[in-house]
DNA sequence: AGTAAATGGTCTCCATATAGCCCATAAAAG
DNA sequence: CTTTTATGGGCTATATGGAGACCATTTACT
């Protein structure tokens, strides 16, 4: 990244990472797995897992959602096949629509 | 990352990046947004934008939650307020757990 | 109490994700 | 059709996230 980015985050994405991490930590304990053999087993370091359950906005989203699917935290309240029909379907219906968005020629005259 | 890390990713984590991104993308066309705005809004790169809508696990979760939370797409089925209770009621349920996972002292015995 | 383990926090190094350009194609509007 | 614009790729340079150490503290078992 080119000259220092400074990202904003809403208070929303703040709280949703972090309550993700909370989760995490919460099913961690529940299982009782150590930080360490939790990062072993979703493939990554200690640290790394630190920063998830702490809810750091920067970690790789991957990471994130490994984890939490080892220690059972459902994303979108989903289970496997129901989170992979509703891909399936949102792909379906995506395909359907436009495949760009286009401006209309002057000002968007979405106000008054 | 050291060595080349080579990460492994379940498919219901791969599912929900992917279900992720196609949500987004939607929710982005049914607002009219080029890809461009929406992502000079949430700060990014076009580029970064196209990534997440195509569901790449390697993307920061925290632009990824902040560019679904700009189109509207919502974790956790959740509004903000009842984001941030949840949050606060599992940061106070972890604050009465025991602060380390203990193993017992010889092999753990779930087995038979 | 002592002891061993888990956690939290540093630090350095390096692979790489990202910004910011480009260009080609696709697709919408006239 | 032509024009305009969005999208999907590339490419390079650079900031930085992550691994893998380390150490201090805290915690839980004996």
């Amino acid at each position: 990244m080119p000259k220092s980015i400074t990202r904003t985050y809403s208070r929303y994405s703040r709280d949703a990472v972090a309550l993700l991490g909370a989760l995490i930590r919460e099913a961690r304990n529940e299982r009782k797995l150590t930080a360490q053999e939790l990062a072993d087993r979703a493939g990554i370091s200690r640290g790394l897992l630190q920063r998830i359950e702490k809810g750091n906005l920067k970690c790789e989203i991957g990471a994130v959602f490994e984890v939490a699917t080892i220690v059972g935290v459902k994303l979108f309240d989903a289970d496997e096949s129901t989170l992979t029909k509703h891909l399936r379907q949102t792909k379906e219906k995506l395909a359907l629509l436009p495949k760009s968005v286009r401006k209309k020629s002057k000002a968007i005259r979405d106000d008054f």
